[in-house]
DNA sequence: CCAGACATGTAACAGGTTACATGATTCG
DNA sequence: CGAATCATGTAACCTGTTACATGTCTGG
C-alpha cells in the first residue's frame, strides 16, 4: 500500500544504508535474483530447490518473507504485476549488488558445524542396546545412499546446465554422502562381525607424527 | 524444593505425558544426565564440551535453560544442593531413561543437510571474481585445517577416555574435515592454475583409499 | 582482602519452522 | 465447470542465540 520513503536509517539503528545483518538466506535471495536478472517468491522457491537446495534447504515461507526484507533495505526493488496474479517481481539494485560482491570478497570464513543427527544419536549409542545401534547405522547408510542417488543424477546433468561453482559445490556434497554412507556401512559391518569396540585399526597414519 | 506432581498432562495441549517433542539438546542433556549418573548445569557444560561439542556446539545458555524443562516434564528430577553455590543437580528419572531409550531405538533417521556457509558462497562464486574465489578457497582450507587438527589432538587420548560410540562419531568427524580439506585445497589448486571450468575429470579415488 | 577467573543464571531478540488459508490455473 | 494442482501468502509458535548481569571461589 502507502509507500515508506524511509528517510533515512538514523532511526534504525539496525538498519545501515550499506548492509545490515544479512543471513545466509539473504545472500540466497540476493544471489538468485542477480543471477536470473528477475524472480518472484515462487521463482525463487524453484531455483534454490533446483540448486542448493540439494544440501540447503530453504522453507517457502522464508522465500517469502526475505524479498520484502531486503528491498526495504535497499538491496532489492519490487514491482507488481499489473494483471493476473500481480505477483511481486524482484530485481536487484545497486546496493543489493554491492552487498552481494562485498560477501562473495570477505574472508570471512564460517565453518558451520556438522550438526548430523544420526551423529548426535550415535554419540549416545553406548547408552542403548546394540541392536539399536545396528539399527540406526542401517537406516543412516540407506538414508545416506538415497541421497547420493540423487546427487549423483543432478550431477549427470550436462555440463552446462549449471555454472561451474555450483556443480564444484554439489561435488563436495557427493563427497560428504559419499563419505557418510561409508562411515555407517563400515559401522554395520563392524557392530554384525561383533567388533563393537572401535577403531578399526585401517589407520592412515596421516603425514606428521 | 517443592515437587510438583503434574497431575495430568490435559491442560497443555502440547505436553504429552509420554514424550512431547523433544529436540536434539534434550536428547543431549538426557544422554549426558544419564551417562554421569548427576549433573548441574555447568557439568553439562563441560560434558558437552569436550564430547560432542566438537562437532556440534551448544551455548551455555541453553544447557541452562533445557534441564528445567526437562524436569518439568518428568524427564528430569532436580534436587538442590543446601550450602555454597546451591546448584541444581539434576538426576534422571525412569520416564527420562525411557525416553532417551526410545529415541536411541527408533528408526527415525533424519539426516539433516549440510549447511555449510562456505558452500552456499561457493555456490555462488560465479557471480563475483576468482581472486574472491581462491580467498574463500584458501580460507575454507586453513579453517578445516585447524578444525582437523584439533579433531586429530581429541582422537588421539587414550582408548578409555571415551566410550566406543562417541569415538567411532569422532572418526567421522576426521573423515569430514579431511574431506572438507582435500576439497578446497583442490579448489585453490585448480584456481591458481587456472582451471576455473569445473571437473577436473581426475577421477575421485580419494587418497584415502 | 582484592582481583581475577570460574560459575550461574536470565531477558530480549531474531530467525526458522509449522501450520493455516486462500487465490489462480489447468485439464478432464 | 468442477476438481485437482500449482502458486502465494501470512500468522503464530518456538528455539537458538546474544548479551547482559551477577554470584562465588581461589590465590596472591
Amino acid at each position: 500500500m502507502d509507500e515508506k520513503e524511509a528517510p533515512d536509517a538514523t532511526d534504525r539503528p539496525s538498519s545501515v544504508p550499506g548492509a545490515a545483518s544479512l543471513t545466509p538466506v539473504s545472500y540466497l535471495v540476493l544471489g538468485l535474483v542477480a543471477r536470473h536478472g528477475t524472480a518472484t517468491p515462487y521463482d525463487l522457491k524453484s531455483f534454490a530447490a533446483q540448486s542448493v537446495g540439494n544440501f540447503w534447504s530453504f522453507p517457502h515461507a522464508q522465500l517469502y518473507k526475505e524479498p520484502p526484507r531486503l528491498a526495504e533495505a535497499g538491496l532489492l526493488a519490487e514491482e507488481r504485476e499489473e494483471f493476473g496474479r500481480r505477483r511481486r517481481i524482484f530485481r536487484i539494485t545497486d546496493a543489493g549488488r554491492a552487498a552481494l560482491a562485498e560477501w562473495l570478497a570477505s574472508g570471512e570464513t564460517a565453518l558451520g558445524e556438522l550438526r548430523a543427527p544420526g551423529l548426535l544419536k550415535l554419540a549416545f549409542a553406548e547408552l542403548g542396546r546394540p541392536a539399536d545401534a545396528v539399527t540406526l547405522a542401517r537406516g543412516q547408510a540407506a538414508a545416506h545412499r538415497a541421497q547420493l542417488a540423487s546427487y549423483e543424477a543432478f550431477a549427470a546433468l550436462p555440463a552446462d546446465a549449471m555454472p561451474w561453482s555450483l556443480r564444484r559445490a554439489l561435488e563436495l556434497g557427493l563427497g560428504y554422502e559419499r563419505l557418510q554412507v561409508d562411515f555407517w556401512e563400515a559401522l554395520v559391518g563392524d557392530l554384525a562381525a561383533g567388533r563393537i569396540p572401535p577403531s578399526p585399526s585401517a589407520g592412515p597414519a596421516p603425514p606428521g607424527s
